[in-house]
DNA sequence: GTACTCTGCGCC
DNA sequence: AAACGGCGCAGAGTAC
């Protein structure tokens, strides 16, 4: 116990930091050396997480790469984690491995690595300004407090899953002649061999060639088979459940300025991305249940596609504890009102903030309606085909801002149209929103990309673009970031930054900035062309109008539970739909300034939904 | 076994 | 005049 002295004197000092990284060593010392060995425990304000400050500059977010994209010298243990990793499993005896000096050591020199690296980090990266560091530790507070969970609800809808999944697997393997569904390659070849030939065997290509061929019966039935396992959402149950802790909440499932832009990205079960139902849940509490029977046909009332009523109800698996409610709130159509403010498309931003629909006013001008009376048309009686052209006017109002080209636009919104037409009608899209709709908008992409240009190009000066938004270049832990500063002052980074030929997509290459990412879980060159760079302004002041939403709703004593980039979640005794539209509608100062029309919509209940 | 890449899918 | 949006997870397939 030689060690004790150092260490407890050191925690008890109230001015000592103790630097970790993902957290790791603060779970170490929370769960093993305070809990069993009755060390002191160190409040989370004396923690700095590498990773946090790794996060924040863009860089990569695992040790090793970090310090490989600093250029720092990296020792690799390879056999020192592979024994690390090898204590913490049983062997199939259900033992745990012996501990022998041998082993003692090989652990000491492999922590001593990490250790190394993590101080090399603290130091080259620094620790995080101060707002961040507020923000850090409101995620550690979210994080620590985790979600509730309706485990029963779970559990029961993991049976009916499983038996279902299993049955549409068994005949899957009775029609292939034993192929899994979820074998790409294989089932692709077995249909090849029947003479369909497809591309791949995603949710677009079978529902086109489900409408557009005639086909035999065991066919169409693999396709649709292999549509529905594919869609493996359910998956997030078993999540759920391996997550859960002992009190019911699930943890740690919102990652810390997870992207460039600051917003949380979310972690193991990603409660960002549960999908939005695509049947009619008018009372979930009835649904849930039918789901608790664990009888699959108690869900018929729903729907006959029994796999689709438990994945629309997937959602009302994540609730409030017991004498409190949830209350949601999002920012509606947050990043378009912030890019048509930026650009000062005041007419537009004036539709929007009268209240008017913004998607008929796109729409009108898409296709040479009367605006004024289709404007004035009651939401009721749109006929179908007035509905379709708000739906298309809803694309481009929300898809376009970010300089979508038509190609873009066709492949992803006008898959229902015959495709003789679709080349003509996304080119009109584009056209009318660059040139009629939001002509400023396009001036907002080129003055950003002008100005990051001249940033790196001219090392030294703050180069300031129209909309306020300034870079400038800046030698940081050893390598260049470009520096995006918004207008509240947050720092965008990009690291090595530097002027390269790039391809453009036509196959033509053109000299523009590129910057160092993770892309694919590899750090390597990516370009910063103008439609990337105006995503990244707009997400990240969406990101700051989010982050003081949060604070406040902290602030007045209403727990946040979860944020997925437009929308809260707090946990709270008595939450109303009001109140959470008054404490998210108010605005910093530079939001008032830039004058954008905030809209919030909100709903309360014991379950999440949409 | 472990690490990595690719396909596919979900949300904002 | 002017492109490729961001993110994470599961599973298959491949290389070592």
């Amino acid at each position: 116990m030689g060690l004790c002295q150092p260490l407890a004197s050191l925690a008890a000092a109230s001015d000592t930091r103790f630097i970790c990284h993902a957290g790791f060593e603060q779970a170490v010392w929370e769960l093993i050396m305070v809990e069993r060995f009755r060390f002191a425990p160190i409040p989370i304000g004396r923690w700095c997480d590498t990773q946090a400050s790794c996060a924040y500059h863009s860089l990569p977010l695992d040790l090793e790469r970090a310090l490989v994209a600093l250029g720092s010298p990296v020792v690799k243990d390879k056999e020192g984690r592979r024994i690390v990793l090898s204590l913490s499993r049983r062997d199939k005896t259900g033992h745990y491995p012996a501990i022998t000096p041998g082993v003692l050591e090989r652990v000491g020199n492999y922590n001593r690595t990490d250790v190394d690296g993590m101080a090399a980090l603290d130091k080259a990266v620094g620790r995080l300004p101060e707002r961040e560091r507020r923000v850090w530790e409101l995620d550690q507070t979210i994080n620590r407090r985790g979600i509730a969970i309706d485990l029963d609800y779970v559990r029961g809808a993991k049976g009916i899953s499983d038996r279902l999944m299993a049955e549409l697997r068994e005949e899957f393997r009775g029609l292939t002649g034993g192929l899994n569904p979820t074998q790409v390659l294989a089932t692709l070849r077995w249909l090849a061999e029947r003479g369909l030939v497809l591309e791949s065997l995603d949710g677009d290509t079978i529902k086109e060639t489900l409408i557009s061929d005639d086909l035999p019966p065991d066919i169409l039935r693999v396709l649709k088979i292999r549509a529905t396992i594919a869609a493996s959402s359910l998956k997030k149950l078993d999540r759920m459940l391996q997550c859960v802790g002992p009190d019911g909440r699930v943890r740690g499932s919102l990652q810390y300025h997870g992207a460039m832009t600051g917003r949380w990205a979310g972690r193991l079960l990603q409660p960002q991305n549960l999908p939005r139902p695509t049947v009619k849940i008018d009372d979930p509490e009835a649904l849930v249940a039918a789901v608790k029977t664990g009888d699959v046909n108690a869900l018929r009332p729903w729907g006959d596609d029994l796999i689709d009523v438990l994945v629309s109800g997937l959602r009302h698996a994540l609730i409030a504890r017991d004498g409190t409610v949830l209350g949601s709130g999002d920012f509606a159509t947050i990043e378009a009102r912030i890019v048509l403010a930026l650009a000062g498309q005041d007419d537009k931003v004036a539709v929007l903030a009268s209240g008017a629909d913004v998607y008929r006013d796109m729409a009108a001008d898409i296709y040479g309606l009367d605006k004024a009376a289709f404007m004035r048309l009651e939401k009721e009686l749109l006929t179908l085909e007035q509905k379709e052209r708000r739906q298309v006017g809803k694309n481009t109002v929300l898809g376009c801002g970010f300089a979508l080209w038509w190609e873009g636009f066709r492949d992803r919104y006008l898959k229902h149209l015959p495709a003789a037409e679709r080349d003509g009608f996304a080119k009109k899209v584009i056209y009318t929103y660059r040139k009629v709709w939001a002509p400023m908008v396009p001036r907002l992409w080129y003055d950003l990309e002008l100005a990051a240009t001249a940033a790196v190009c001219r090392p030294g000066n703050v180069i300031e673009t129209e909309c306020g938004v300034q870079y400038r270049l800046k030698t940081k832990a050893g390598i260049p970031f470009l520096v995006c500063q918004l207008l509240n002052g947050k720092n965008l980074y990009y690291p090595n930054p530097r002027i390269e030929e790039r391809m453009t997509h036509r196959g033509n290459t053109k000299a523009g900035v590129v910057y160092d990412a993770m892309k694919d879980h590899q750090w390597r060159g990516v370009s910063a062309w103008h439609g990337r760079l105006t995503e990244h302004v707009v997400s990240g002041l969406a990101r700051e109008l989010l982050v003081d939403a949060v604070f406040r709703f902290e602030e007045r004593g209403f727990p946040v539970v979860l944020t997925v980039h437009d929308e809260i979640v707090v946990e709270h005794p008595a939450i109303t739909e009001q109140q959470m539209v008054e404490i998210m509608s108010e605005q910093p100062k530079w939001a008032i300034d830039l004058g954008v029309p905030i809209a919030v919509e909100a709903w309360f209940g014991k379950r999440y939904r949409k």
